[in-house]
DNA sequence: TTCCTTCGTTGCGTACTGTGCAACGGCGAT
DNA sequence: ATCGCCGTTGCACAGTACGCAACGAAGGAA
């Protein structure tokens, strides 16, 4: 749409990955030194970007409050913290992840760590697979139905596993199970050996506003193990639905 | 320089602030509706506003992303972290704070909250004023000499309170102590009733990196009381430092 | 030292792209 | 059902962002 705005954010994204020179910045934007340039001098001139002694631009101080304030905006995050800590130390300090649907995408919002020293690769403002992952789940199964079958059609259906599911019907399948059992499982179809439940949290209308998972690796629990922690998790997500219903008082 | 991207960047700017419409959008930037909508559209497509179903923008959420990015950058945050939170202790649970030199500004990056119930306003991502703060003045006091003059001539001095120093003169010279002593004061000169002391990290050249303050309110501390905390400070700032210098292996 | 390469910076003409106008349409309120 | 508000679309104009080419500074090699 806005030609020059388009490439100073694809600029801002790519220094997330790391610090760039001039030369590497309009190389990967395929313009000439000029224009990255006068987009870089604009965005350092609002510390948006930051410039170091050796030339090379990192992101700026700005987006430390623009990231603080966008985070604060999500009040529902300040409401879940303490539920999903909980929930963690109840589940035997498994990761807990809170996550919301925005603009036909899920993202996390929250995170707590898992103890135990297995990793999985996820981070606050990254998106979840839509079809894979259990949030994902939960977040488009409540949607219109209109609304639904929009994003639906936008998914691309690429296995991360042997498991993940592979195609629109069977996908609207498992939405139909999740919406009917309340909760929705990922059964090592984003990771292997990592089972996953989520569980919708709902305001007072019962719009579905967020959604909490568990990701248990296979060498803890099995997946009929990580089944038995629905009760935990549906315990948490009410307590935060009804956290956010009364949260105006 | 680059006027469609400076004005997205003030609308970003804005949402920090809270939600916005179109209208109000267009209304402050004193541009066309048509204008604003262009360039919402187009950060709306990377995800870095959002809208709600009111039609209302917020911040979206790569700025989750990008605001976590950053402040990875910044790695003397993470190595300074559990030496400020020590010092905060060790000083009776007073505010700490670590600022870095950005662009001829002094940026929070990091914030030990006080655990009495006085609050201070700053924030990690908002600058500090650098002729009346502490970790302003061990910034300026060590830049180059040349770009330290321009900074100088580049501040408003501003009073904050009565005792905020008022001009170039009487700022050089608190510089020179600053550079003397190796630490500076902030006297009640950038809100009532708190004074502060602050000292550099420096890396193994010597040079300062970054700053690190602690403040505190009247009621608790006298001035005198306050800089008897200087050696704690300082034993703070060189475990830092020694830290940074070694941060490789 | 001196030369050479590399990389950031500046001036400028072109035309592309961002801009504002005006008209449309959807939605909520009265 | 009608009115009015606010977001959206098409379009013509010119303002602005673009790329070229030449300049200048910094670092390395000989």
């Amino acid at each position: 749409m806005s030609q020059s705005l388009s490439r100073a954010l694809q600029i801002l994204i790519e220094l997330g990955e790391g610090e760039r020179s001039l030369d590497q910045v309009a190389a990967s934007l395929e313009v000439h030194k000029t224009t990255a340039m006068r987009l870089l001098h604009t965005l350092e001139a609002d510390r948006f970007v930051r410039r170091d002694d050796r030339q090379r631009y990192h992101l700026g101080s700005r987006l430390f409050a623009l990231g603080g304030a966008a985070l604060a905006q999500h009040a529902i995050r300040d409401v879940a913290q303490p539920h999903l800590t909980r929930l963690a130390a109840e589940t035997g300090g498994q990761a807990v992840h809170l996550a919301g649907y925005e603009n036909g995408a899920a993202i996390y919002l929250a995170k707590v760590e898992s103890t135990h020293a297995v990793r999985m690769y996820s981070r606050v403002g990254l998106p979840a697979a839509l079809h894979a992952t259990a949030v994902g789940k939960v977040l488009v199964a409540d949607l219109p139905p209109g609304e639904r079958e929009a994003v639906i059609s936008g998914i691309d259906f690429r296995p991360f596993t042997s498991r993940t599911i592979a195609d629109a019907a069977g996908y609207r399948e498992v939405l139909a199970r999740t919406r009917e059992q309340g909760w929705a499982e990922d059964a090592a179809e984003h990771e292997d050996f990592i089972n996953c439940v989520g569980a919708p949290v709902r305001d007072e209308t019962g719009r579905v506003v967020a959604a909490v998972s568990v990701s248990v690796p296979d060498v803890i629990l099995p997946r009929e193990g990580v089944r038995a922690l629905v009760p935990q998790l549906l315990a948490a997500t009410e307590a935060i639905s009804a956290d956010w219903a009364g949260r105006s008082s």
